[in-house]
DNA sequence: TGTCGTGTTTTGATTGACTCAAGACAACTG
DNA sequence: CAGTTGTCTTGAGTCAATCAAAACACGACA
């Protein structure tokens, strides 16, 4: 193999490639194609993630993404979202300790700032004993296209793709 | 079949029966069962149910408890919760907005009260253009005895029954 | 620049939680 | 007490995610 011939599968410099660094993992093509996809589209499942990374790196396995994302969660780079009735959701912005807003309709994910900024930004009136680390914040209601759609059709039941996470970026 | 012989599946008259039809449903064995236990053990999963209705109901099914707990959270009279990462836990407290305290540990559930008692008892900075009717709040922490296990033995790695909802009720 | 060790990825199987569908059965209505 | 409608049983199937073993590649080091 010439060095033309190389595959150059990863590029060694890059914003993308330092934050992975950072973090103590090697950099590797599939982890540089989902960080680069998860910038893109924040709130993606696993599988959005896979059919995204698969048109720019065609062999990656949908393994290789739920690895990649365990990777990135544990490190600190990415953020696991589990909003209930949905597969887990995964975002880049991490360490302000946002919250979320569901459509309980098209389940459409947006962040809402955290007002305070650091975890846990709530605390409980009777904690039990227990030593709370973390206050996580769902919000859940209608995202301004499903509002229209219902104000129009009040009773078409006009199927909305659900879990869909259309226009959640 | 004799009048004595009949066997009396459900007691027609009592308050857990009357919880049951005011909500429009009929009344049966299994759903009086469910009902009753999870009364002794709420933020139970399915599973756990359906082991508890079985001791005293044999010839239970498990998609007669998950078909009994779809129509309890349809009709109002139980609610189910979805900490991320454990399959559904189901309570009969409802009406009252109230939060959970999940253990990062053992996965053991309390209730919080809800400051304001009724949803949504927060609202976002920036709602994005949804219209919200609710705010969901979990806080995560360390129970008191796994407080007390880890503090015990710092480094043992001394496995706590993850996700045994261990404790909770 | 080449080689080696460890961490990643691929491939394939498997689990857990839950849902769907069809027929048997039982609760409430009159 | 009989009919209707809703509920339960049985069995299959789905979706999301995890586990394990072997092939492979990144990056440290010579």
């Amino acid at each position: 193999m010439t060095n033309a011939e190389r595959v150059k599968v990863a590029e060694p410099s890059s914003a993308l490639a330092d934050s992975i660094r950072a973090s103590g993992l090697k950099v590797t093509a599939p982890r540089l194609a989902v960080l680069r996809v998860l910038d893109q589209a924040p709130h993606s499942t696993a599988e959005r993630l896979f059919v995204a990374v698969r048109a720019e790196l065609p062999g990656t396995s949908l393994q290789a993404v739920y690895g990649v994302l365990a990777a990135f969660a544990g490190a600190g780079i990415a953020r696991k979202i589990e909003p209930a009735g949905s597969p887990a959701l995964f975002e880049r912005r991490v360490g302000d300790n946002h919250h979320h807003i569901v459509c309980t309709r098209c389940s459409a994910v947006r962040d809402v700032d955290c007002a305070v900024g650091e975890a846990p930004c709530l605390t409980p009136a009777h904690d039990s004993g227990f030593a709370v680390h973390t206050a996580e914040v769902t919000y859940w209601g209608l995202c301004p296209d499903c509002q229209a759609a219902t104000a129009a059709a009040p009773s078409t039941l006009s199927i909305p793709a659900p879990l869909s996470n259309k226009g959640a970026r």
